[in-house]
DNA sequence: GCATATGTTTGATCTAAGTCAATGCCTGAA
DNA sequence: TTCAGGCATTGACTTAGATCAAACATATGC
C-alpha cells in the first residue's frame, strides 16, 4: 500500500453546506466569524478503496471528519493479529486534539473524501470558541457508547449474533429510518469484505462467511452478489444480534 | 442487592485537596469563583462492596468520579450474560452529560467512596467554564484509547493473555512506575473477584482461575493468598500480555 | 479467450475455552 | 468448634470457532 498526496480541493467537489462538522451541528450556535475561521483552515483529501490514511505511529498534524466513504480505525499486534477498533461512516470525527501521532491504523476501506483541519489551528478554534470543544464531547460520548457496545459483542456474543449484529448496525446507519419502523424489507449494502467484517467482529473470514451462509439458509436475511442484503424482518434479525428490541435506539 | 442512600459528610473524610476532579486538574485553570461554584453542587456518596450504585435504565441525576475504591460499569444481555464495559479506578468518571438514565449497571465491587455533582447544577457550570468541559473531554478520549485496547484484549487475546494483559492495567495503575521501571518487583492486590475478572475478560471464572495457576506455575506471577500477586520480571508479564514493551504508556 | 488476482464459499480436522461437577479453603456466625 | 456460605481450584468431557486446504466466482489485463 502507498501514501496519498493531498487531493486538490478543485478535484473534489463538496461545498460547506456537505461539510460534516457543519452537518452535525459543531457549528450551529457559532457566529459568522467562527465559521468563516474553521472555513480557513479546512480542506479536502480523498483516497481510494484499500489505500492508508495514516499508519499507527505516523505523525498526524490534522483531524478530519468523513464526507462520503468508508474508513476503519485498526489496532494490530506484533505477530499480525488485527482488530478493528473505530468504523468511520460519514460525518463521524477522527483525530485527537492533543496528541502527535496516530494511536491506530487509519484505512479506506472504499472511495473516501475525508473533511480535514490542521490541528493546531482546529486547536486554537476549539479554544476561542467552547461550542466546537462541546460538540466534539457529545460526539466523543457517543463513540464511547459504540465502543462498550461493541466490547459487549466481543466479549460474549456467539459468532452468528456478531454477523446479525454487524448487520444491525450498519442498517441502522444505513437504510432508512421509515423501512424499519414500518416493518417492511430492509435492504443494505454491505461496505466491507468479509475478511474487514471479521477484523470487526474479532472473527476468522472462514467463519464469517459460514454465519453469513447460515443467516441466509435460515432465512434470516437474503443475499443478492456478496454484498447486497434484503431483510425481510428487522425484528427477527435484532432478535438474532441477541440486543434489545429498542437498544440501537439510544446511539 | 439493594439501593444505598446517601451518606452524610460528615461520615467520609474527604476534603477538597481529595477531589478527583480538582486532583486530575479540571480547576486547575479556573479562578476561585468557578471553584467555588463546584464547591457548592458537589456531595459524598459511599457504598460497600457488592452494593449497586445504579441499574442500567433508572434515572441518574448526577455525574460523580471516584475517590477511593473500585467501580464497574456492565452490561447485560437479557440471557444473563454479562460484560464489564468500565473499570473505574479513584479518579475515574462516571456519568452523561445530557443524559437522563444510566447506560449501564454501575457497582462498588469494593467499598466506594464517591464525588457526586448533581448534572444539572454540573452542566451549567460546564458552559460557563469551558475548562471544565475541556478537561471532561480529554478524560473521555483517553477513557476512548482505553475502550478500544480493550477491544483487541477482547477480540484477539487468547485466555493467557488476557489474564496478563488485566494484571499488567491493574498493575499499571496501582503500583510505583519506580518499582517497575528499576526492574524490580512489582506487588499488586488484585481488586476484583474471579468473576469480575471474568467479566471484565469475556471468559468463564473457570478458565480465569486456571490460567491464573498456569502463570503461577511458570513463574510469571507469585501469589499469596487469593489476591496478592507479586510480579518478579515486570516486562516478562508484558511479553505474556503480548503487548508492545511502551504500549501501555500512552494511556 | 485465457491467465491471474482477489474475494468468497465449503469441507475436514483440531483445539482452546466452555460446561458440568466435585472438592478445598477461609471467614464469620451460632 | 463447628457449621454455612462465599470464593476459588481442579478434573473430565464437550463444543464453537480456528486452522488447513481445496474449489469457485468475478473482474482485469493481455
Amino acid at each position: 500500500m502507498q501514501k496519498t498526496s493531498i487531493a486538490t480541493p478543485k478535484t473534489v467537489h463538496v461545498n460547506c453546506s456537505d461539510c460534516p462538522i457543519r452537518h452535525r451541528a459543531v457549528c450551529a450556535r457559532c457566529d459568522d466569524d467562527e465559521l468563516e475561521r474553521l472555513e480557513e483552515i479546512k480542506y479536502y483529501r480523498s483516497f481510494e478503496a484499500g489505500q492508508t490514511v495514516v499508519w499507527s505511529g505516523d505523525r498526524m498534524d490534522f483531524v478530519a471528519s468523513v464526507v462520503s466513504g468508508i474508513a476503519t480505525l485498526t489496532q494490530t499486534m506484533e505477530d499480525g493479529r488485527r482488530q478493528m477498533v473505530g468504523l468511520l461512516l460519514p460525518s463521524d470525527f477522527v483525530g485527537r486534539p492533543g496528541r502527535e501521532t496516530a494511536a491506530y491504523d487509519v484505512t479506506a476501506t472504499t472511495d473516501l473524501v475525508m473533511c480535514c483541519f490542521r490541528k493546531k489551528p482546529f486547536e486554537d478554534v476549539m479554544m476561542a470558541t467552547p461550542h466546537v470543544g462541546q460538540r466534539l464531547l457529545e460526539m466523543t460520548l457517543d463513540e464511547l457508547d459504540a465502543a462498550r457496545e461493541w466490547m459487549l459483542l466481543l466479549g460474549r456474543k456467539t459468532a452468528r449474533e456478531k454477523i446479525a449484529s454487524l448487520i444491525t448496525i450498519i442498517a441502522r446507519r444505513d437504510a432508512s429510518l421509515a423501512a424499519r419502523k414500518n416493518g417492511g424489507p430492509v435492504v443494505v449494502d454491505l461496505p466491507l469484505t468479509r475478511e474487514a467484517m471479521s477484523e470487526y467482529l474479532g472473527l476468522t473470514l472462514e467463519t464469517v462467511s459460514r454465519q453469513i451462509s447460515a443467516l441466509r439458509r435460515d432465512g434470516v436475511i437474503e443475499i443478492e452478489g456478496k454484498r447486497h442484503i434484503t431483510i425481510p424482518d428487522f425484528d427477527r434479525l435484532i432478535e438474532e444480534a441477541g440486543d434489545d428490541a429498542d437498544g440501537g435506539f439510544l446511539v
